[in-house]
DNA sequence: AGGACTTTCAACCGGTTGGTTGACTGGCTC
DNA sequence: GAGCCAGTCAACCAACCGGTTGAAAGTCCT
């Protein structure tokens, strides 16, 4: 296992449950059972979310006095933001470089170009 | 099962393999089996790979002549960032706002004091 | 029509996941 | 030290995932 960081994160933030956690999280630590209260699921449950959470690097658990606390650690975001801006910096790149190479040929070449497109699902 | 958009797209990209398609088909289009030649496995274990990132609209394929072409769908990386940013937003935010608390506190009362707890509702 | 090639479906397999229940530990407070 | 409460571990289960193989459609070109 020990999946690389990466797919551990995207996998972490894949569950509704878990991605809720997260954004509860962002506006104040919480504890296991304050995490927990909202959900039908049991507390083991909510537990082994956090887990995976944690294991993911998306929260942390210093430890401290009876009631723990769980804290929202954000640099998982700049992970995520690097490849998704990578990405997408690349492909919208790669149109613009294509826009380029179809005006070009619509200028120099005046035949028709039926290009009937539709896409959207 | 239509999972919510985001925990498809989430759980598409989760994957390593199925990360190191979109970046390259951030590049450029490619057919399934442009796209699969790199990879060890079988061919239809890329063209499941294929249609789990076509399920959660990471990717699309326009019909047409015998190679279809696979192309990435940009506008799923607006989903994520739209998310991410909203949790990163608000950590930060909480961040400062506490910062100022603490500092405050560190003004106006240099003696007693030690309310140190970050619970929430 | 035949043949090659691409695409897709279906069944199967082992490992992981999301959830359950039950039991156990660790601290605090009487 | 008894008891409670929060947190944790373990076993189990059904469902899902990533991969395989085998077979069936399409689709294109002679």
């Amino acid at each position: 296992m020990v999946a690389d960081a990466l797919s551990q994160i995207f996998a972490a933030l894949a569950d509704p449950t878990r991605r809720d956690m997260v954004a509860r999280l962002a506006v104040g630590d919480a504890t296991v059972n304050q995490l927990a209260e909202p959900y039908e699921m049991s507390l083991q449950a909510v537990y082994k979310h956090l887990r995976v959470l944690e294991g993911a690097g998306v929260v942390s658990r210093p430890p401290g006095p009876q009631p723990r606390s769980v804290r929202l650690e954000t640099e998982v975001f700049d992970l995520m933001d690097t490849w998704i801006e990578r990405a997408r910096r690349q492909a919208e790149e790669r149109y613009r470089r294509l826009d380029a190479v179809l005006s070009a040929m619509n200028e120099t070449t005046t035949t028709e170009t039926d290009e009937q497109n539709g896409s959207v699902a």
